[in-house]
DNA sequence: CCCTTTTTCAATCAATTGTTTGATTGAAAC
DNA sequence: GTTTCAATCAAACAATTGATTGAAAAAGGG
């Protein structure tokens, strides 16, 4: 985390704390200066204007979080795979140290896209989800429809996302203290795992033995 | 759907599909007035100001979409009272028809809660969650912890509103086509419905056997 | 008809928005 | 020492924001 006291840098780094937290529109660029220490007409000479100082700080979130390259040991089981899979996204979807914008400004960006929603996909959310599909894949029956394997993966992130997205109604269903249980990576990662095995394994029945199942009968 | 030509009704109309669309702080007065065709003045005489004239429609839209009763026939399986639960909250997810900026403008405010996210959880969400928890319990041992309870019903909602939340996700990442397939409420709950059975099974087989298998026993 | 109350209207308010200007700084290049 | 150029600054720009005014119009009751 190299602290350069450049202005550039520091506008990125302010700016994208703000955003995330406030969005594009309800952020003001005197705001941004003011935390960030610099004159407000810093924005227009480093970066044009506020949109182009956002779409840096939507750049420079899903470049530092860029994705992982999964090079599983030599005969990793397939559920053991998904278990790493759902880990690392939950790892991502709770993390709450800094610096944590990175990861709430793509989610935000992915829920209510801009121009830069695109190139965040396919750079970022494509990869991950092309793996989970392909792991999904091996658990269901070689027949088994494209829609039919997209919607398990879907059901799989789906779980993942709910505690980032939905945690303060999570909050004031179930209360606080409890919900608070909920922040860890591993329980939350076993549950979600345990759940999305079963459910693959009665999808699989629907379309035939899986391939799984059959290598391991 | 009576259309009344109320100014006050008028402002509700149309300043709800504006801030269920882009949100409070994007949405001007002037914009909101000329789409209803009245002068700014009326949101002061008639509200106060834009933010209660924003309650006001938080609170039209869990009104007109209030908690429906399900009043089950009597001897309804488990199973299929978990599919008419996951079919009633599809349908409002992918609802489309007018007018649905009803559900989105809660959607809205359960992701980014303001004041009026309270009452919402408390008259609309909790409810159904509460049900819905009552039936995967029944799923589930006995001797299951209440927290492990809470998860898998956290598991079976996320996987619902995924279709709504992150639908231009979905949309990038399986095609346009592909993703317009999945609007369909009966297709997408059958999946849904089946996966959530299989996860409830495998996560019932941590905490022994569930009172469902045990009475079919 | 007149009087009162409710409702609507054009015009304007002060405040804030993103953006731009022209002068000033400071250090490197010649 | 002079020139050059990138960087920063205070100040102001035009435009838009939500909110407000006071008068005009409409509606209702006697």
């Amino acid at each position: 985390m190299f602290e350069v006291d450049d202005t550039r840098q520091k506008l990125i780094n302010y700016s994208g704390e703000i955003f995330s937290a406030k969005g594009f529109e309800s952020t003001t660029v005197r705001e941004v200066c003011q935390a960030a220490g610099v004159n407000i007409a810093a924005i227009h000479y480093h970066f044009g204007d506020k949109e182009r100082l956002y779409l840096e700080c939507v750049k420079h979130a899903h470049c530092q979080h860029g994705m992982i390259e999964f090079d599983w040991p030599n005969g990793t089981s397939s559920q053991d795979r998904l278990t790493m899979m759902v880990t690392h996204m939950l790892t991502m979807m709770l993390a709450t140290d800094q610096p944590a914008w990175q990861i709430e400004l793509m989610m935000r960006e992915l829920a209510r896209p801009t121009a830069a929603c695109r190139v965040l996909v396919e750079e970022f959310i494509s990869p991950v989800f092309t793996q989970l599909l392909a792991i999904v894949s091996e658990l269901l029956p070689a027949e088994t429809p494209l829609l039919a394997r997209q919607q398990t993966a879907f059901s799989v992130v789906a779980q993942c996302l709910l505690y980032r997205y939905h945690r303060p109604i999570g909050q004031l269903l179930i209360g606080q203290e409890q919900f608070q249980r909920l922040l860890n990576v591993d329980t939350v990662a076993r549950q979600i795992v345990a759940f999305s095995l079963g459910g693959i394994r009665e999808c699989a029945r629907q379309y035939g033995v899986s391939a799984a199942e059959e290598a391991g009968a």
